[in-house]
RNA sequence: GGCGAGGUAGCUCAGUCGGUUAGAGCGACGGAUUCAUAAUCCGUAGGUCGGGGGUUCAAGUCCCCCCCUCGCUACCA
């Protein structure tokens, strides 16, 4: 029977990048939803961007661009990046759209309608200055109780001591510096008390995982607080129908978000949006969501809908957390890493992959160990899966132009056995117990490279058993079949390799039931490179800080319109800096080993470094135009050894040579390699 | 401080209702092999299952106490 299916992730923020931890939640959706799909149910897979909020607002403020722009920007910079990790949405839309206007519109006013509405006067921190109320995190000031310095308006960072903003002494707003002053506001509250009886039904009827639903009875057994829905001009966000100068709080539209894309989606593909979200629909909607934001998504959401009489998700799956090494994710360390950054030097799929094997169906944290990671996608995927193919592909296009045994042969019931694994792998991958599934996977990949061990049919060909080598190897790249079939989820970018190499107009869960035979295969190519431990390296150092200070964001400026219109002139010199900055830069002494010509590049050579203690570099320097290879064998010059590594069309560059020209723009020619006095030993340090 | 998760071989993890000598993969080491991206195959070593107490004929598995790690949270979604 054929599932429909519709399938959320949560709605990033546009305030800031796709990093790893965002991609835990984004591939294991991912993974669920081409399973669903290559299991041949209608499953739909949508997501958009949550623009709204202070933070967006003052942020375009600080670029000097609107808040519309701040935001399709970001929808650009997202959707690059989803893509290249293979997140196949089927729409990716926003929450700045008009579909999500009129159903948060909807929402509201049948809440209201149906008496769900307070009214209700708060006390709130306000600037004169800037005209507008403050949220307590844009409040700084010192800490009434240890007097830390420079503390947010809610809780100090330093004695853990929390207190209202008006407590803070030397309270500043964090955008001008004005000292904030109380003012009342009426607000709109949402009261989630009245669907005490209903929440305490749906949370129990199986929407959720075993460890939510304490959490839950926590939050039951402490009471539930009205929510306040509403913000006062200036806001970034909906203005809120008959209520001037008041806008909808962000979490209001955020997942009404959910349903504006698939509402988006239905217009675009003429599908019925009501069959998704009314009453009396009878499709599966599952949100995907992280363990941070289960409050919103299993008590305010599901009575938003019920109180404005739309239909109530099915389940609500939440994952923990991602660490790296064990650690939270940290600047300083170079582990907060960008899904930009990651991708400058690594593959997706082998993220894809080392996910896949540690995600579990519940609410676990996840730790990406990145020494694990590499021996664990070598060994599985290159070591085990891809080789699967390359060692017996080559005999069957060498002796018999790629045509695979027909019939298919006798493999003492190893096809049979692949194929019923499937059951249970497919089991595993609907309960998102995908570390299960790929470790059945792997078993079943080495069984199939000891049945090629036993066949051996680099013997077969010597002894010119035509047969018997033609029907090995057609085995074995069956059974390979099988197994990209299974991995298609988690790989879907090796998986249409694949279904190229085989000749196939799809894979499909089904097909994996009737094995291949008599058909021709492609000539063999890499599927998959295995990673260099120095990508790893590279990674991670250019996920570093540049310098100390950035590591936290640095308050608004006082007026960044007005300052931050042109770029400045070119400076004469550079402003002065301290010796302590000048010795982060760790410039050594380094003979050159090698230098050779990179084909491909007009402006490169190839730099082999000896820097002594820390060994050998390569350096791709752009100096070619006014140096031959021959000249700089064996001279010494001057390498910036910390210089993040940067991976290059031609290879890794890990440093970099210092030279002296007329800067940019300049005769290419006029370009003078640094060299230090001889004596100089490698590895010497320059200060 | 509160809540949650967790502490099992070097690493990542399995261990069902407590039941014979605690498992897997990777890594290490030894051997075989050479078709394959030094991949593969066979084998070996390696664990007082965080510590202590208790229940039991029997505990990694149940109970109590303690230690440690991670995450969240700190009257707020």
């Amino acid at each position: 029977m054929t599932r429909r299916i519709l399938v959320t992730s949560a709605l990033p923020y546009a305030n800031g990048s796709i990093h790893l931890g965002h991609l835990v939640e984004y591939i294991q959706t991912d993974i669920w939803v081409r399973f669903q799909k290559l299991q041949g149910h209608d499953c739909l897979y949508v997501c958009a961007d949550d623009t709204h909020g202070t933070p967006i607002m003052i942020r375009a403020r600080n670029e000097g661009i609107t808040p519309e722009a701040l935001v399709q920007r970001m929808h650009q910079e997202h959707q690059a990046d989803f893509q290249a990790f293979a997140i196949a949405f089927d729409n990716y839309h926003s929450t700045h759209s008009e579909e999500n206007r009129l159903l948060a519109e909807e929402v509201y006013r049948n809440n209201r309608a149906a008496g769900h509405i307070a009214v209700a006067t708060v006390h709130q921190a306000y600037c004169n200055k800037d005209a507008m109320f403050l949220p307590d995190r844009f409040i700084r000031g010192t800490c009434p109780s240890c007097g830390a310095l420079d503390q947010y308006g809610d809780a100090c960072e330093h004695c853990s001591a929390t207190y209202s903003p008006l407590d803070l002494k030397q309270a500043a707003c964090a955008l001008c510096g004005e000292k904030p002053v109380q003012n009342s506001s009426e607000h709109l509250f949402f009261q989630l008390s009245r669907f005490e009886a209903f929440l305490k039904e749906w949370t129990r009827s199986g929407t959720l995982q075993p460890e939510m639903a304490n959490k839950l009875e926590e939050w039951f057994s402490s009471g539930l607080k009205d929510w306040d829905i509403s913000r006062d001009a200036p806001y970034f966000g909906f203005a809120i129908p008959d209520m001037p100068d008041k806008y909808f709080y962000v979490w209001l539209d955020a997942p009404i978000g959910y349903m504006a894309s698939t509402w988006h989606l239905c217009k675009r593909s003429g599908r019925d949006f009501d069959a998704y979200w009314r009453p009396g629909s009878t499709a599966e909607v599952y949100h995907f969501i992280g363990k941070d934001i289960l409050y919103f998504h299993t008590l305010f959401w599901p009575a938003m809908l019920q109180g404005a009489g739309f239909r109530t998700p099915t389940a609500v799956f939440a994952h923990g957390f991602l660490t790296v090494n064990g650690q939270k994710m940290s600047k300083s360390r170079g582990t907060f890493i960008n899904a930009r950054t990651y991708l400058d030097f690594l593959d997706p799929e082998y993220l894809r992959y080392y996910y896949a094997c540690k995600l579990t169906g519940r609410v676990d944290d996840l730790d990406l160990n990145l020494e694990d990671f590499i021996l664990r996608v070598n060994a599985d995927m290159v070591g085990k899966v891809v080789n699967l193919a390359a060692r017996t592909a080559g005999f069957l296009h060498k002796q018999f132009q790629g045509q695979l045994s027909a019939p298919y042969p006798e493999d003492g019931g190893l096809y049979t056995t692949f194929v019923q694994a499937g059951e249970e792998i497919a089991q595993f991958y609907e309960a998102r117990e995908y570390a299960r599934a790929i470790r059945l996977i792997m078993a079943l990949a080495d069984s199939a490279n000891r049945y090629i061990e036993v066949r051996a049919p680099w013997n077969l060909a010597k002894q010119n058993q035509w047969v018997a080598l033609q029907e090995s190897c057609s085995v074995a790249i069956n059974l390979f079949r099988v197994l990209m079939t299974y991995l298609a989820p988690v790989l879907p970018v090796m998986a249409e390799k694949v279904r190229h190499l085989l000749n196939l107009p799809e894979l499909s869960w089904a097909g994996r039931c009737v094995p291949l035979s008599g058909s021709s295969i492609q000539e063999f190519k890499h599927l998959m490179a295995r990673i260099d431990p120095k990508q790893v390296e590279a990674m991670l150092a250019a996920s570093r800080p540049s310098s100390p200070e950035s590591a936290a964001p640095p308050p608004a400026a006082a007026h960044p319109s007005a300052s931050e219109s042109a770029s400045p002139p070119p400076a004469p010199s550079s402003p002065p800096i301290t010796l302590e900055t000048f010795t982060q830069v760790d410039l050594r002494v380094a003979r050159i080993l090698q230098a050779e010509q990179v084909p491909g590049a007009d402006k490169l050579l190839k730099l082999t470094l000896d820097v002594g203690v820390l060994g050998q570099r390569t350096v791709f320097a752009g100096i070619r135009a006014a140096y031959t290879p021959e000249s700089l064998h064996n001279r010494l010059t001057v390498v910036v050894a910390n210089l993040a590594p940067r991976k290059m069309k031609f290879g890794l560059s890990e440093g970099m040579v210092l030279a002296a020209s007329h800067g940019q723009g300049a005769d290419k020619t006029a370009l003078y390699l640094l060299a230090a006095d001889s004596g100089a030993e490698p590895g010497m340090r320059i200060q």
